[in-house]
DNA sequence: GACGAGCGTTAACCCTTGTTATCCCACTGT
DNA sequence: ACAGTGGGATAACAAGGGTTAACGCTCGTC
């Protein structure tokens, strides 16, 4: 169940079958179905327990007054929605499913007992939340000085390096590829464009063969040239466990 | 002079004596001064202390291959700069003084000393934490869906809100004002805007009397106003402790 | 007292991106 | 077979914001 929550923190650090059998049954404790443009949280919510996306795509996003959506982080399985936030009294911004979501709830207790009795899996929570916090700060980032082709193209590489890091990539042939069932909507409000103009930019990384974008589908024929477009460094994933260095053309 | 970080912290959570005193003894072992556009500390650092800003502003940033600068957040006095940042390799950005900053160096084992041994300092900084990450949140939300005018009003009124948390805020004859050393060119690189931009949108400002910046300081003549432009909602601070409202009217 | 650095201000022009409005296709349910 | 719906693709036009290039002011320094 637990299965890509472990495969992740495992790029951190390695978990003894101990570590792996208290997430595994902290997740197995009550799942719930959430459909597309449901919300798993909505901003204003008490948090009550910790929610483990287990399958499926979800969004973090935000609502102005007037209506305007930003949507401010994807949520992919392994994704742990709102561990922390317990100590809130209400949760600042709303999580929505885009695909059918299966969602552990794992009572806050629960995982706080995991974590006090593992100082390595503290650690490895710690991280992953640090991890989380440099997504947004990149986010930042793009928003504030990528043009749209830059912008669209940092997306897709950090997308695809964090699936690989719960092993939801595939790499035929040198081309890698990944489910990615958001729309042009969804994208345009996770970018900041507008949607007329998603798919321009879209078109013209189709014309420069920066990915291939079939149904639900994306393939990137060549990861170093999306790379460079988008100026992706991979150091803010932290995911270089023992100093080993990220290369784009390992599997 | 953990001064501030306490102010800070007891909006949160009312702490005891004996917590303060553990936080003052921390903040005092070494003090360390940086000058106006020196780093604090670097992207790709590894960490070795935590740094807790005493006196003066400075700005997390990140900046691209091709030199493009994002600022992704402020620092003012009692911002800790990189707390639980120690379980990382290396830090994913840099933090740089604006003005002359007092940092203190607090080593990561005290900082983890003083927390292990109080459960109410560490819900407090875990708090802080949160809402640092809501912040960032903010940031994505203000850069992608909010126009010049809404972005610069957003900016004023966090500023606003967090300088008055830690008492750095004047309030005369209704008027809200602090101290803002920043310059315009600084601004453009927090809200993604030129230069320029930056300057016809505060004209637009003063014009409609949504703020008066004069030498180093901020005047916001009407809260209420700048924070509707904004479309600015306080929630993501986290300031309400004991459930208790903000309000625009209150000193 | 002259100079330059740093910062703010303005104008003219242009380009990236948003807006509005169709049209098309695939899927779904009846 | 039909309409309805959601998603994608395009075109024409508008506008927000970037770029470039001046100019001016206030310091601090020699």
């Amino acid at each position: 169940m637990a299965t890509y929550l472990i495969r992740k923190l495992e790029q951190f650090t390695q978990l003894s079958s101990e570590d792996k059998q208290k997430l595994e049954r902290a997740a197995a404790a009550k799942v719930r179905v959430v459909r597309p443009r449901e919300d798993i949280i909505r901003e204003g919510d008490k948090p009550r327990q910790v929610n483990l996306i287990l399958d499926g795509w979800a969004c973090r996003y935000k609502v102005l007054e007037d209506g305007r959506r930003q949507i401010v982080g994807f949520l992919v399985p392994g994704d742990v929605c709102d561990i922390r936030m317990f100590i809130l009294k209400q949760i600042d911004h709303s999580m929505g499913a885009l695909t059918p979501v299966r969602v552990a709830e794992i009572p806050s207790d629960t995982l706080l007992d995991v974590i006090d009795t593992s100082p390595r899996l503290t650690r490895a929570m710690w991280w992953n939340s640090l991890v989380e916090e440099a997504i947004s700060r990149e986010w930042t980032t793009s928003l504030g000085q990528r043009e749209a082709i830059e912008r669209l193209s940092h997306l897709f590489c950090e997308l695809y390096f964090r699936l690989k890091a719960v092993g939801l990539t595939e790499n035929g042939q040198g081309r890698k590829s990944f489910e990615f069932p958001v729309t042009q909507d969804q994208l345009a409000d996770a970018t900041g464009m507008s949607t007329v103009h998603v798919n321009r930019t879209l078109q013209l990384m189709r014309e420069q063969e920066l990915i291939i974008w079939k149904g639900k589908t994306v393939t990137i024929p060549d990861l170093e040239a999306l790379m460079s477009v988008a100026m992706f460094n991979a150091n803010y994933l932290h995911l270089d466990r023992d100093g080993h260095e990220l290369d784009a053309n390992e599997p």
